[in-house]
DNA sequence: CTGAAAGCGCTTACAG
DNA sequence: CTGAAAGCGCTTACAG
């Protein structure tokens, strides 16, 4: 303390309002009756002594935090920019607090993160990318709530709130089909989510046209890649004639790429995004995308965290929330 | 729980190990001493029963939480997407917890925002923006660290890390005179922190060039405002031949946006951005921008935070991490 | 180097 | 509708 006045306890405010600690408690968590006079004695004595509960002191006894994990890759400019701000915010509505971890793609962060998130006692955990086997077990002894969002997995650890990446992948599959292109690229991360997308994708575009899409993997699909990307893109023989990024940014950075080296969008080049952020919509041209609902993901966990807290039971262990693809003029 | 295993306490440990709870807390903290050998079998305990202390009652006796509250504007695809990574990282390595808010700007939010945290007995917080006058008193009389971030106040509450908008601001007129452009018009939010830079811009510029520069004040300076930003900026008359964006997003919008419309950049309308995010270094043509060093406020945040935990004094309460404007291709 | 005891600030049965 | 008592899981002097 910077200055000798002591924090008020619920014991100050009992004292002052003339009732008994259990009293004020009762009051201010609306958890049992407090006559209407009898609360309003310990509001005023609340308001005069600036009292603000400690929650960690009542989480000792009441085994709940209300704090929420949120783990997420690290990808400044990536959907998971919104993810985060979407999910942090309507968590902060409901009353819970959030504990924010990025972590690069990479098992010993997320297990160090998920043990100090242990330790402060989080009910509940959003995980984002898929789970290594040990933390999977881990987490499935502790008792916690864990949603597992974007990818819904055949089998969730408790919860998956997300979409189907392999139904995803076929439709951008008959979507980039069905518009003419036959030489698709496909430019993304080398982790699992995505494989996941691009699996099917060339599952359902060898049905479709009877030749192999082709991959280019990359660390994190981002817009400073873009150059490198089209360079590469470029001096491929044949030459793709679509290209399905895996972020905006990076279809954003080919689009313009491949505008500065001359080439038409998308009648020369076709280019799609992920994401639908804010970007898409308002580039020249605009941006061909997949829409993956954030928002809806955040208000989902909200209600699923809801339902944990009263005890009821959830009725599916996977809830997707689908998501659209968009088209616009970049293919 | 789900199951029925119950967490292992301090107590537990310490059977198992022949110790006592009190021996076994200063092995976790390393305080105090503990002979080799019984450290040995208490870390054997402890990997046994999976032990994870229980953060927030080790708290409630040492008045330390080690939790940081972190405030910023809500601002998608801004430098302060950056600056929130950063921070949670070094964070988070040093051995601190995140507990994020995004607030929009709005007082009321903040409040509520500030009021949990206290609640949760942070230890510091992280502020972004101008801080209203309430939660200052507020914050002042709790005791806790209260880092301002960003721009540097002439009387900070605590301690603020960051740089001077004041000098930018006069900084970028002589810049943009320098360079020959005589018609500046300045996009940003109608904050007070980027009012500061405007000022000092405009003061600045009267000094120069003895005229006024233009204001377009924004709701936020994003992406998405470039297009109806630049058919503001075009119907000007005259029309500006510089414009200094509030963000890099904001820069590229109007950069495409001007290119799209047919006018050369810089020769027709130059183009300014504010972050260096990825984005700046990258596009074509490459945005001039300013450089805010997101990574040497994190590192800056935790060293004081350090410091305060060990109770040293911390000689300078204004840590100037400066700024660097970047001349590229668009200015 | 180690332990017994007290206490941090709440909430929760239990009793009335 | 309200209170007294116990206890949540740790840490911290204090004593040895």
């Amino acid at each position: 303390m910077k200055n000798g006045r002591q924090r008020a306890r619920i014991a100050d405010v009992a004292k002052l309002a003339k009732v008994s600690p259990a009293t004020v408690s009762r009051y201010i968590n609306k958890s049992g009756f407090v006559a209407r006079a009898t609360g309003e004695r310990v509001k005023k004595a609340i308001d005069k002594l600036d009292f603000v509960p400690d929650l960690a002191a009542g989480s000792l006894t009441s085994r709940r935090t209300r704090l929420v994990a949120v783990l997420t890759p690290r990808l400044a400019g990536s959907f998971f920019n919104t993810f985060v701000e979407e999910l942090v915010l309507a968590l902060t509505d409901a009353g819970y607090t959030a504990i924010t971890y990025f972590i690069e793609i990479d098992d010993k962060q997320m297990e160090s993160s998920i043990q100090t998130a242990l330790a402060r006692r989080a009910d509940a955990f959003v995980l984002t990318g898929p789970v290594p086997e040990g933390i999977k077990k881990r987490l499935g002894t502790e008792g916690v709530t864990v949603i597992e969002s974007w990818n819904i997995p055949d089998e969730p650890i408790d919860i998956a709130i997300g979409m189907d990446n392999t139904a995803l992948g076929a439709e951008l599959a008959e979507f980039v089909h069905t518009r003419g292109y036959r030489r698709p690229l496909l430019i993304d991360a080398a982790g699992k989510r995505p494989g996941l997308r691009q699996l099917a994708f060339a599952e359902r575009w060898k049905e479709l046209a009877e030749t192999e899409p082709t991959f280019l993997k990359v660390d994190r699909p981002r817009f400073i890649h873009a150059r490198a990307q089209f360079r590469a893109l470029r001096d491929m023989d044949p030459r793709p004639d679509v290209v399905l990024c895996g972020s905006d940014g990076l279809a954003q950075g080919i689009a313009i790429e491949a505008m500065h080296a001359g080439l038409a969008i998308p009648d020369q080049l076709a280019v799609i995004g992920f994401g639908d952020s804010e970007i898409a919509a308002n580039m020249r041209p605009s941006l061909t995308t997949v829409s993956i609902k954030a928002e809806e993901i955040g208000r989902a966990v909200v209600e699923v965290l809801q339902k944990r807290l009263d005890q009821e039971e959830i009725a599916e262990n996977k809830i997707d929330v689908g998501y659209s693809i968009l088209a616009r003029e970049s293919a």
